[in-house]
DNA sequence: AATCCTCGTGTAATCGATTCCACGAGGAGG
DNA sequence: CCTCCTCGTGGAATCGATTACACGAGGATT
């Protein structure tokens, strides 16, 4: 049952532990004889170092935690898998953490992979910084911020910039003759949620258009809050002509909020959203959204963290988002089909 | 630099390392007095053991492996979810691995949570058991299938069986009065992948249907794989009327496939899918799916997984999954909203 | 031929915890 | 008053690796 150690490769093999090591790590000089000799009592034994003895020693886990703020939205997901296998072409492991978009949740995780002694952190903040995250970043945890990020502290980021594509989008409504524009914003203690609302309303006063407060509807990046939030613009005295979700999921929920009272989009209103997914093509009608180039993203924020491990000096990034229009803010369809550039 | 270490913070309490493990882990008798100055220098120093050091001294991590076949596929990723909370209530955490539907990349991943010696280990594999699987199972690592399962290995299996949503399902498609009906598979080297289409030729019989070969598309559980099948039954002289996915991914291709063809659903052709996710209620049409009570199956997983590790007895589980009707494959829709029972 | 490197190797300290064992103090029982 | 537990505590071994240091053998340099 006691698996097989490096003391059991060195005795038969006939050297000593030290020499086993330094062949299995490609250190100093070992004879060619004595090499071949580990080698073949390695896979004989079917040894495999024991990591957590080897990071205890070394004091590092070639490992790196990612924190993601919800693994049910797709747009995460994505990032997940793309940071997860550049890591691995550079030869790290990811751990992960799955926030639910909750700061005491993300806390959790985030002292769980600390715990662990990775040697990096990637973290989508849910909230404005939690203390841990604060103190981890003034101790010198090597982090980096992706998609979301916490202002004022010295942590490069790495990250989309949506605000031309959010002209794009309300020239395209403008287009349409739509005039009243409503959001449904993310919480305003992610950088994500804030900013989306402000180059929104930026955009809108480029035509002359204001964004009231109750068009502004506070959600928290989850289904359950764009459906509400929705239900109360369709309440409002004056409801908009068009929602503007500020991520996929709360889209989801005005998508729900919508068919529920029986309306027809884009004739009875119109969606758009933050975040493009494979599903907003097949949706009742293609959904209209801002595609953000994830995979870049996420190998982005890798090659950034493993820089600022190794030593070397990394660089924010900021990499622009597009519109993809569809037809649910009203129109033909665009002919053809139209895909998703990011793989 | 150096980290707070448990000697600090015996020399900051007055006494030796022994005291402060002791107080740590609520072993053997500690007076009160010790106790109070430990836990004071504990929280003065901001002290956190190092979980590498202890792994290694008692052989355990209080951590679980779960390696999922696609993390882009919404029913993994609430899988996943359901199972790290299970597990995060049952003082373990989980370490992720995805394997992309590749046996290869799984094994990578299974290789990498052994080597972190985990407590434990959830698959869903992606093949038909890798030597890796095989040598794992009988090595004694604890482990349980979930989802999917490899025959002939005395692992405990956590899944849903479907073949009695999939009755109700042919019976649905035959009230409807299609006859010609084909299925997308997942790969045969994976149980799901058999016994769908198992159920299905089963279900079919019972009407004294047939189902010939070229109604057979072989799939790989992605996307792209569900189109190509699709593009391949359309070509056919004699297309079926009705495409059943054996997973929610290629349902996706199948939209895409018939769409791209200019074809109505479900005028020109019905559709239908194996597990139900929250965008089959806004696609165009709503999708008829086979919904898997996913929580339920993590949390099951990771009790029996749980139960192995300390000396309980598991037990297998099968729980039944149900047929969730809306309108891709013809006749009204259902009226009202039609969702999902599993949160 | 004496000296000095270089090369290959082994011994032992170390990383940071847990835990067995021994030991002294104090109370209970005789 | 002596003996024996029990209780609280500390010393030191241990988990499985890495690596600084020492050392002996052999070749090169003078």
């Amino acid at each position: 049952m006691a698996s097989v150690g490096i003391k059991d490769v060195a005795a038969r093999a006939g050297v000593s532990v030290a020499t086993v090591s330094r062949v299995l790590n490609a250190h100093a000089s070992v004879s060619p004889a004595a090499r071949e000799r580990v080698l073949a009592a390695v896979d004989a034994l079917g040894y495999r170092p024991n990591t957590l003895a080897r990071s205890l020693r070394t004091d590092q886990t070639r490992t790196l935690g990612l924190v993601i703020s919800d693994v049910l939205n797709p747009y995460f997901t994505e990032l997940a898998r793309s940071v997860e296998e550049e890591a691995r072409a550079l030869g790290y492991s990811i751990i992960f953490g799955n926030a639910d978009e909750r700061p005491e949740l993300q806390d959790h995780h985030i002292r769980t992979l600390l715990d662990r002694r990775i040697d990096g952190l990637l973290v989508s903040p849910a909230d404005g910084g939690s203390p841990l995250v604060l103190d981890a970043a003034r101790a010198g945890t090597p982090m980096v911020f992706v998609d979301r990020w916490i202002p004022g502290l010295d942590v490069p980021v790495v990250r989309a910039d949506g605000s031309s594509a959010v002209r794009d989008l309300v020239a395209h409504l403008h287009g349409l003759g739509h005039r009243r524009l409503a959001i449904i914003a993310g919480p305003a203690a992610t950088t994500t949620g804030s900013e989306r609302v402000a180059a929104f309303r930026d955009a809108l006063a480029a035509y002359g258009l204001e964004l009231p407060a109750e068009y502004i509807g506070q959600g928290d990046f989850q289904a359950a809050s764009g459906r509400r939030a929705t239900e109360r613009f369709l309440a409002l005295p004056e409801p908009p002509e068009v929602v503007f979700a500020a991520d996929n999921l709360m889209a989801l929920g005005a998508l729900d909020a919508i068919r529920a009272r029986g309306l027809r989009i884009p004739q009875d209103i119109a969606l758009a959203a933050f975040d493009d997914i494979p599903w907003f093509v097949h949706t009742d009608p293609p959904v209209t959204a801002i595609a953000q180039p994830t995979g870049e993203l996420g190998r982005a924020a890798v090659r950034a963290l493993t820089d600022l491990i190794e030593g070397r000096t990394p660089e924010s990034v900021t990499l622009p988002a597009r519109l993809v229009v569809r037809s649910s803010c009203g129109e033909h369809p665009p002919t053809g089909t139209t895909r998703r550039s990011d793989a």
